[in-house]
RNA sequence: UCGGGGAUCGUCUAAUGGCAGGACUGGAGACUCUGAAUCUCCCUAUCUAGGUUCGAAUCCUAGUCCCCGAACCA
């Protein structure tokens, strides 16, 4: 099952590789439940919940209620409902971070015992003066060295109820000093005197996130606990915290991915919530809201909202996503689901004068281009055309009704313009035309060709609808650049137009609230399930259809949006890795030494010689594998390029081989025993195994041949499995060699030189 | 100021040292009883500069830019 692949997906798929079973996967979706959930949130549920799909775990709905103050009922309820409507099924596993209270009480005084948690008795203003800033180390609390059973005794107080509201708090006893401003003793219960839509007051004293979450994920069994990006820091915490516990298994992990952004609308509660307050929009399902209640009102499907989680992806890049990919999941879905019919929005009269007065005819006309069924629209003397759908003085290339003109109404008759009747005012009032009587169904019985083809509804037939046209919220793309400008500045005056009078052909006339139609030539619209009465269908346009002659007048379609702006832009100063060993050879004579060593005795350049200088580990390494080896540049050339990137991050002490067997394996690539491409694989094998190169050559099998013939053998083998890319390069397509390289290079495991390899291809390839 | 992330077509995202690919947008055309849909073709990208390598988006080095973190919020 690999339908979907990203950075989340490797790690599942290492973490199986290395013997988790995939039935035990388990992800979770753990909202607040303080607002109403957005499409950010559906990006969210798409992947925690398709995730435990894919691999067949399972995904927790997980109300993460540790804030009385902002939480209530009725947000559990509209969330479990958005979920359900996406189409996620958490099965058993609805829970509450509530219902473990007790349990991380218990574990609260776990950590008392252990002395790694203590009750401070300090304001909120001291505990964050004391904190310090970033690159200042923090100060300790007076109360951090409380005993234990002091600690005890205060928390077991702090829970009976027996002080105010900020008078004490419970913190973990990490670090003051910590760089990481998640690790200054960071808050893990603060007193709260308030009532719990769940709990009521059987608590007054609530957990924070940092503390709660990572044991709400290890409680239930969690694996992979995905969160977003600006929780990167706090993972130290996380992991701190179920280390200090201890005992769990599966240990849960927290990733982080890029939350959703997108063009045209604002995402965060606080700003949502506003809108909703100002009256802005009708409230959180308003149709133009980025809410799932809001798009569901709006008409768009629980579909088009997968498929566009699936087409943004998920990834560590902080992006904005053009809001044209959601409007395309949106068309596609509906596009196939929905029926046609006829809606004339802006109605122009149009009186037909050789059609038999009185006469209508009752024609069939199929809901679906593609499909079989169909219903019956009347046609009559006196119709309704769209009034967009006539131009006095048309435009080059106009396909539509103009003096003199002649289109189809579709599904019906050829009309042609004769007469243009005025109102008072001079503006058109109604058309006169006449209709060719043989050209019933749309074809003409000459068979000559008519472009335009306009929807239409007969005035007697036709019932007066309501119809809501909906458009982007705002109308900049970023409504949030400037942090001087008030977003609400930025909304879109023409988000709603009310079109009261539309007239729609009777076969819809009396539809269901929630049936949604392509009303043809205009959009995907929905009979809107709060405002419809019964046989009186409220239309919300979904979303127009896309329109190819109204953008000719050249404009770039793209989107042209705005940097964020920086409220302010201090120049950084942060001290580079250069300053930092520099900084510690001007501490460490020793450091400073060897620098000076390679330098002068080796002749190394100060690049290479800075870096080798780095750590005494890395200089006792660099100085044993220049023993061994003999000359310094190679070795100093293989330490940079290769070691360096091989190992990364981990510390040079803790490899297990030592310079002497690098000094060797040097020695072997330059002896000629081994290519320069097989070395660095057997490199790779080196520092995790600590064994000799010359062993690991040989076992590998990575031994350089001098036989040319092998060579040939493997071009020859590789040119006849792929017989269309020899003959692209041979028509020039040079980019190919890469392509044989990487081929001939793989058979050979790096047993004969690149250089060898590739002039017996381009020999070959003559 | 310290710590943690991130930079690939206009946008989103692949390529885990070996043909820079896909989708959206945009452009051109075909088809059409929806100027829709569909189909075909096309434009456009590896942040910069050095280095290692037969070969670098990927490894090393230096630099640039962006985001997050100092709530008794989550």
């Amino acid at each position: 099952m690999s339908e979907r692949s990203n950075f989340i997906t490797d790690i599942i798929d290492a973490d199986i590789a290395n013997g988790l079973p995939a039935s035990q996967i388990a992800t979770r979706f753990p909202p607040e439940p303080n607002g109403f959930l957005h499409i950010g949130h559906a990006k969210s549920i798409c992947l925690n919940f398709g995730l435990a799909l894919q691999y067949g775990g399972r995904c927790h709905l997980r109300f993460d209620d540790t804030n009385p103050a902002k939480e209530d009922i009725a947000y559990v309820e509209s969330i479990q409902n958005d979920v359900r409507w996406l189409g996620f099924d958490w099965g058993d596993h609805l829970h509450f971070a509530s219902d473990y209270f007790e349990r991380m009480f218990e574990i609260a005084n776990g950590l008392i015992d252990k002395g790694l948690a203590y009750v401070d008795s300090q304001s909120v203003d001291e505990i964050r003066e004391q904190r310090a800033g970033f690159g200042k180390p923090g100060t300790n609390s007076p109360f951090r060295e409380r005993s234990i059973e002091e600690n005890r005794d205060l928390f077991a107080k702090m829970r009976a109820g027996d002080f105010e509201d900020g008078s004490h708090v419970l913190r973990a006893k990490i670090d003051m000093t910590h760089p990481n401003m998640v690790m200054r003793d960071p808050l893990l219960y603060r007193i709260r005197h308030i009532t719990h839509h769940r709990t009521g007051d059987a608590w007054c004293i609530y957990p924070m996130y940092d503390f709660a979450h990572c044991l709400e994920d290890a409680i239930e069994g969690i694996t992979h606990s995905i969160c977003t990006l600006e929780f990167e820091s706090a993972r130290e915490l996380y992991d701190w915290v179920l280390d200090a516990v201890g005992g769990w298994d599966p240990l849960p992990h927290q990733y982080e991915f890029a939350r959703l952004k997108l063009d045209y609308t604002v995402m965060s509660k606080r700003k949502l919530l506003r809108l909703v307050e100002d009256g802005t929009v009708s409230g959180w399902d308003d149709p133009r809201m980025p809410t799932i209640a809001g798009l569901r009102r709006r008409g768009v499907t629980p579909e088009a909202i997968r498929a566009f989680a699936e087409m943004v992806g998920v990834a560590k890049n902080n992006t904005v996503v053009d809001y044209g990919k959601l409007e395309y999941c949106i068309r596609q879905d509906l596009e196939a689901r929905t029926q046609r019919a006829m809606c004339v929005l802006n109605p122009l009269k149009v009186e037909l004068r050789n059609w038999p007065k009185d006469f209508v005819d009752k024609l069939q006309v199929p809901w679906r281009p593609d499909g079989d069924e169909s219903r019956e629209i009347p046609f009559s003397s006196t119709l309704f055309i769209e009034r967009d759908d006539f131009s006095e003085e048309p435009p080059k290339g106009w396909r539509r009704l103009a003096p003199g003109a002649e289109v189809r109404l579709m599904g019906a008759y050829l009309i042609r313009c004769q007469e243009v009747v005025r109102g008072d005012d001079g503006a058109v009032e109604r058309l006169i035309c006449t209709v060719d009587l043989h050209s019933r169904g749309g074809q003409a019985a000459d068979g000559r060709k008519v472009k335009g083809t306009l929807h239409w509804v007969s005035e007697a037939h036709a019932a007066t609808v309501s119809v809501r046209l909906y458009d982007r919220l705002f109308s900049a793309a970023n409504p949030e650049a400037d942090p001087d400008v008030d977003f609400v500045t930025q909304l879109n005056p023409n988000s709603l137009k009310t079109q009261p009078d539309a007239k729609i052909e009777p076969a819809v006339a009396t539809c269901d609230p929630g049936e949604r139609f392509q009303f043809v030539r205009q959009g995907y619209f929905i009979a809107d399930t709060n405002d419809s009465k019964p046989g009186a269908p409220v239309f919300n346009r979904v979303i127009g259809l896309r329109d190819s002659w109204a953008k000719a007048p050249k404009t770039d379609g793209r989107p042209t949006r705005k940097k964020a702006k920086k409220r302010d832009d201090k120049p950084s100063n942060k001290r580079t890795r250069a300053e930092v060993r520099s900084a510690a050879r001007a501490e460490n004579p020793a450091l400073q030494s060897a620098m000076d060593h390679f330098v002068g005795e080796w002749k190394l350049s100060e690049s290479d010689a800075d870096l080798l200088s780095a750590d005494l580990d890395l200089i006792a390494f660099v100085k044993a594998a220049v023993a061994s080896h003999g000359t310094p540049a190679p070795v100093a050339s293989w330490v940079v390029n290769q070691l360096l990137g091989v190992i990364k991050d981990t510390p040079v002490a803790s490899l297990l081989c030592n310079g002497t067997q690098f000094g060797q394996l040097v020695s072997l690539v330059e002896a000629g025993g081994v290519s320069k491409s097989a070395a660095r694989n057997v490199l790779g094998h080196m520092v995790e195994s600590g064994r000799d190169p010359a062993v690991l050559i040989d076992e590998l099998g990575v031994g350089r041949q001098e036989d040319a013939g092998l060579v040939d053998e493997a071009v020859d083998a590789v040119f006849t499995e792929h017989p269309s890319e020899v003959e692209r390069f041979l028509g020039g397509d040079q980019k190919l060699m890469g392509f044989f390289m990487g081929k001939t290079m793989r058979a050979l495991r790096g047993r004969a030189d690149g250089q060898a390899v590739r002039t017996a291809l381009l020999s070959r390839l003559k």
